[in-house]
DNA sequence: GTAAAGTTAGACACCATTGTCTAATTCGTC
DNA sequence: GACGAATTAGACAATGGTGTCTAACTTTAC
């Protein structure tokens, strides 16, 4: 018969590190072939080669493919999430220097959950799979770009408190944020290179210039100085 | 011996109406198999079963799998290029209500070059398969987005002449306005749906007006007249 | 050391797919 | 109607993938 061997993570059990460690050797391969090949070109051979592992391995760990491409999704939603949330702690709470700081946030935003190795495993996944797996489709949208949007849309509302931001709706804000934020990323991380710091950089400004240009309120006028904020090259 | 089969479309040629209508049929079911399930989980049974064709007259008109893909690939590139360039020509080339005229381009822009079947194809054909053939990625940002953004900052630059338009990087503007455009609709179209009319109306008018919020000059005020350049055309 | 669990390579049956071949059939044109 | 070209269904070998099994091997716990 077969015992079922799902091996789970017993805190403290027998041979949990080495257990544990091919498990995410496992994981971590069949996410680079899934990636490469997607679900029908991937072989279990090409990922139990990748990990350094026999195939029966692959197949005592995750009893057939679909379980292994499930649980790699999982895997790589968890963890992005995860930087999703620590990035969107960062978020400017004050509205002193708002260009320079959401200028850093956005490249954080970028380094951490849009360019990162994850974030174009998911995108890939859910356009290539998602129509095969709408239930993989609905968990990205709920937990991907649905959570952002509204996540960022009262940070926004927060920060307008605060901030000479002139917002109306928070939600179209946060979305055109960040599609602006991703406007020349998202092509570049497409094929396989990762935009340079100064690339970032460079791009994160720009799209939060013409966001501030749209949505910040000029400087007082009372100071006299009609100065408006496109005009601060002098 | 083999003889080469290749049918070559000969202008008024025998026979020809019915070879072409096969192949224009074949051709339609392999895109639609090829978005469908990738190149790899694609299979020629499927995709002659779907063109209502028998499987040897797939391989009489195109060799192997490999040139089926590719003439799916440049078939697709070439019709989306054509929608691409007639819609191009009917950027606004003057001033008069900005905000409606551009709403209006930019929902024809996404209604037949964006969220069509077509591009729809496209990007997700680059995404899956361009890591495996570098070439197609290559073409496609030539041909595609790299040229809809020069095209499109020419365009800028020709109506910035005639309108309240304060751009100082034209491509940057023009990159600018497509994220904008595309915030909402990226999503939508990711998965089946196609955006209704209403949405895509809707859409596009609020990436207007915030386009125009940071590009736009603010109309003269009425006393202090900043008319230095109005050239309107009455 | 020993025993139990996990791992490995290899063989295996099974299935889907590609691409070829053939013989029968249909289609378009004269 | 007759001819040639295109199309069709089906058989076919070859390939490569999945998932199972077994017998040897290694690691780990005690």
């Amino acid at each position: 018969m077969k015992k079922p061997k799902v091996p789970q993570p017993k805190p403290g059990g027998p041979t949990q590190k080495g257990q544990c460690a091919k498990r995410v050797s496992i994981l971590d391969a069949a996410a680079e072939v899934f990636c490469r090949e997607g679900f029908a070109g991937a072989s279990i051979d090409e990922i139990a080669m990748e990990a350094c592992v026999s195939r029966q391995t692959v197949y005592n760990h995750y009893r057939e493919k679909e379980t292994l491409f499930m649980a790699v999704v999982q895997d790589i939603l968890d963890r992005a999430n995860a930087a999703l949330f620590s990035i969107l702690a960062t978020f400017p709470d004050n509205g002193d220097n708002l260009e320079d700081e959401l200028t850093a946030f956005a490249v954080r935003l970028n380094k951490n959950c849009v360019c990162n190795h994850d974030g174009k495993f998911i995108r890939k996944l859910v356009q290539t799979e998602g129509e095969r797996y709408p239930h993989l489709f609905e968990i990205w949208r709920e937990q991907g770009p649905g959570k952002i949007g509204t996540a960022l849309a009262a940070l926004f509302a927060r920060l307008s408190h605060v901030a000479r931001l002139e917002i109306d709706d928070f939600d179209l804000a946060a979305k055109q944020f960040l599609a602006l934020v991703n406007a020349d990323l998202q092509m570049i991380s497409f094929f396989g290179g990762t935009p340079t710091d100064e690339e970032l950089e460079k791009s994160a400004r720009a799209a939060v210039r013409t966001f501030l240009r749209a949505y910040g309120r000029p400087p007082a006028r009372e100071a006299g100085g009609v100065e408006e904020l496109r005009e601060e090259t002098a």
